[in-house]
DNA sequence: CTGAAAGCGCTTACAG
DNA sequence: CTGAAAGCGCTTACAG
């Protein structure tokens, strides 16, 4: 492969030359200019860019560790993030923790081995020592979604509380007044503070949320799965299970179609988090959808304001309820009657966005 | 951040030696040693892999361009390759092309210069000059999934004819003689592959597959959803659509349910690449699965194996049908009655694998 | 076993 | 406007 020499002895000039044609330094002759230019495309150069990187002490890659690829949310914010990031000139690597603190201890190190610019991280767990110290050490960090309390590190993420009230207040128009929550890890900040605004919801309109209630999931479709079980053991089982994220909500649907139950007759379910495919299930899930792409954007924002050494800004976006067919018929629905499953599905899917009837 | 300077100064030895400990070298007097790592912990040293990088010329880099990530079937894909590849001891960067060729040109400009180590692709389009032009220059470079002919690049793909021939028995099998399908772009392998393969299977039953049953699409929800319409909208629509992968598939329910339509009662479906998500929909989606994890492995292995100057070897895998009830009650199903759609749906989710019955 | 030195491919003050 | 030279942080033949 072409070095920055073989294009300097083509073109009949230093290295130096070479390098100030490729990085638009203005003091270059015309001249100089155009037998570089012309050297480079001859030889089919490209700039090395780990040398440079060594040089610069710059990368121009973002690190981006997020706890589970294989979550739709995750992976969208993955989407907007390196969008953003090739927008403002860098690249970003992923790292997947799947939930597992020594996987994100994994992805920590090496991406501060590779000495990417700026991290942008959604904690696992309470999140580990060296992502901590690489904090205090300096490295530009931001936290997305998850964070860590106590750390002087900029959080983008998204405030459900209103939603999760939205969500309460559809719950108990419908005439249901036992609910569940499946809960994510208490050590995350998504996992215990959407069991906060949902007690919280609760007990405006004089409900408890008693422990047999809250069961403790991990945000992954199997835990989801397994609470729901216990719930459905009760001797007074809960009319609405709310499970902090999606994939869980996935489990929940799974364990209740098992023992022969139907959504929303039997049961009612919504979650956290909404993804495309919950217009598709059966029936449609009503759920708390993020603004994910304004999320990754705002975050990789953050990160290179603090980059660059502007002073970099936490954002708190509101989450927003979407009602579908998961928890019975909205008193305020135009339907009247119990429709059957078949003229719903057609008139609710109309377009997979029309669906989304926001609660006023 | 300490360099292998501070360490050696620290432990009052060269940076030879510092460089030596850290790379197991075995001549290395164990007093040299232990000096050297108390250093080390002392200074909370990590060796910079940028540096590292340009000296050694490789980078334990992988690069992988997918054509989108928010494809399920791709974001598992990029996972195992991510899990393999960690194994072995190499980080992966991954790039998405979103189906677009100016991006994947992109991606894989912005890894070589980075000078990772090799390169998976999935190429978008035909694949790029550029692609082309890297691959005869000696970049290591292996294809998953879809592949570029004519290319002296191993190839790891699985082989859909027999599971699509299957499926073509289920079908008729049920009775069902219009087909149609919803291609991928015809530059892409699996795009035209797919294609042919349903149509050798139609031609084994007597079927042909007229022009007006052949829809052109892009591999996203959105021509899935426009080349179902045109169907519907045919004198004589077909009895099934057959799309080609996952994302198109739900573009087709989408557009189904939106003229009131019942599947399979009214028209059936039936999909390329199987995803955990089909279990949920209504109704569950008969799909013909990849064995997407051991690709990515093998796809890595193969990578890897010519990088460390291994003969690499091509693979492909053998797809398979995975029966749902988007087709209708197989013949061969035991109730033989028109099942409600609430019973059917408690029975054939017991657990979402059991739900997977596999043509015989 | 150990260290001084060269060199990977760049960028950038410095001098002219 | 241009080039010679230093240096980023490592690794590794070479000599001892």
């Amino acid at each position: 492969m072409a070095s920055i020499k073989d294009v300097a002895a083509e073109a009949g000039v230093s290295v130096a030359t070479v390098s100030r044609v490729l990085n638009d330094h203005p003091s270059v002759s015309s001249d100089a200019r155009t037998r570089v230019l012309r050297a480079v495309a001859a030889l089919g150069y490209r700039p090395n860019a780990v040398a440079r990187s060594l040089r610069t002490d710059q990368t121009r890659t973002l690190g981006l560790v997020i706890s589970d690829v294989l979550n739709p949310y995750f992976t969208e914010l993955a989407r907007s993030v390196e969008e953003e990031a090739r927008a403002l000139g860098y690249s970003v690597i992923i790292g997947n923790a799947d939930e597992r603190p020594d996987l994100q201890d994994h992805h920590v190190r090496t991406l501060l081995d590779r000495r990417i610019d700026g991290l942008l991280v959604s904690p696992t767990d309470g999140g580990s020592p060296l992502m901590l110290d690489a904090a205090r050490a300096g490295t530009p960090m931001v936290f997305v979604d998850r964070w860590i309390p106590g750390v002087e590190v900029p959080v983008v993420r998204a405030d459900g509380q209103s939603a999760v009230r939205d969500l309460v207040a559809h719950l108990y128009g419908l005439g249901l007044r036992r609910l569940a929550i499946i809960a994510g890890p208490a050590a995350t900040t998504t996992g215990s503070e959407r069991v906060r605004a949902f007690r919280t919801a609760l007990a405006e309109y004089g409900l408890s949320l008693p422990d047999a209630y809250t069961g403790q999931g991990d945000f992954q479709a199997e835990s989801g799965r397994r609470v729901t079980e216990g719930f459905l053991d009760l001797p007074e089982p809960p009319e609405v299970v709310f499970a902090a994220d999606n994939l869980m909500a996935l489990g929940a649907l799974d364990a209740i179609r098992a023992r022969g139950l139907r959504v929303p007759d039997d049961i009612a379910l919504a979650a956290f988090d909404d993804i495309p495919w919950f217009v598709h299930t059966d029936p449609p899930i009503t759920a708390v959808a993020q603004p994910t792409g304004e999320l990754g954007r705002a975050a990789v924002r953050a990160l290179v304001d603090r980059i660059e050494g502007r002073p970099p800004q936490s954002v708190t976006l509101p989450a927003r309820l979407v009602v579908r067919r998961s928890c019975g018929e909205s008193p305020t629905a135009t339907t009247p009657t119990t429709t059957t499953p078949t003229t719903t599905t057609a008139a609710a899917t109309t377009a997979s966005t029309a669906t989304n009837r926001s609660m006023p």
